[in-house]
DNA sequence: GCTGATTCGGTACTAAAGTATGAGGTTAAT
DNA sequence: ATTAACCTCATACTTTAGTACCGAATCAGC
């Protein structure tokens, strides 16, 4: 949140110099206008990569930094051995019917299970909770 | 290659477009100048989000052909460039909609390629063809 | 005995994923 | 110039996945 609000402090402030920037190029010669042109597009063109990087790794990689104990993990996240077990056949690409014959339960059960683990794993997809799964060394 | 000339295209075009533009705004009236000069650092930036999410995609599908031997990999199975590209955003965790705006192609599309990938790694769900496709080292 | 956590399961629904098929456009090789 | 391989996109459809909400059985610990 911290960074959120650097960044676009920083655009901000960037906004407000090269604004003021123009102006006194523009009081002083006129010739030199389209050099700050492209330095202002370049500017902001270097913003919005760095927006972009910024959001994507955002995204992507999210907590990277944890502690590598599995048991404590699962414990932190509250998932428990049956939704661990679930995942696992959902992370070797089981679908939940296949996942309910494997562990005699009823499909309806693997939903609950896989939607709990969504919910724990802050994901929207079984494949993204496999991904942050397997980055959370919880696989 | 395409892309990269029709980004550089694109930014040479808006570079001329906005020049031109602000330009006539500067000949008729001065008061919408800051008016002008955020419009443009919004477009620049876009280009810059546009630039960096190129970049990005390119980059890390040069990092996973890195690997052991998975050029021959993708040709034996028949997977072309493309399909790899869908496969790794699958992997890491994307719907076909995220995948369709981060490819800038429609849903559609990306269906297609998934579901090519899916046949060509005999798989019938993604979790799957992702399980598959780490197995054989071509993610 | 009561409580909380876990597990199991159901209904009813919405949202995604996947299939099948056709078609147009580009590019590289023949 | 024609072919072949890719990429793109669309429509219409079926199948899975996922959500929301609920009730009930089991079991450990107080």
């Amino acid at each position: 949140m911290r960074q959120t609000i650097l960044i676009f402090s920083v655009i901000a402030v960037s906004l407000l110099i090269l604004l003021n920037l123009r102006k006194l190029s523009l009081l002083s010669t006129d010739g030199d206008d389209e050099i700050w042109t492209v330095s202002f597009a370049t500017v902001f063109m270097f913003i919005g990569v760095l927006l972009s990087r910024y959001l994507f790794l955002r995204r992507t990689e999210g907590k990277s930094v944890a502690m590598p104990d599995p048991e404590a993990q699962l414990k932190r996240l509250g998932i428990t051995q049956r939704e661990h077990e679930v995942l696992r056949l959902v992370a070797e690409g089981y679908s939940n019917q296949e996942i309910s014959n494997a562990l005699f339960i009823s499909e309806s059960t693997v939903k609950t299970h896989v939607s709990n683990v969504l919910v724990k794993l802050d994901a929207r997809r079984r494949t993204q909770a496999v991904q942050k799964a397997k980055e959370l060394k919880i696989l």
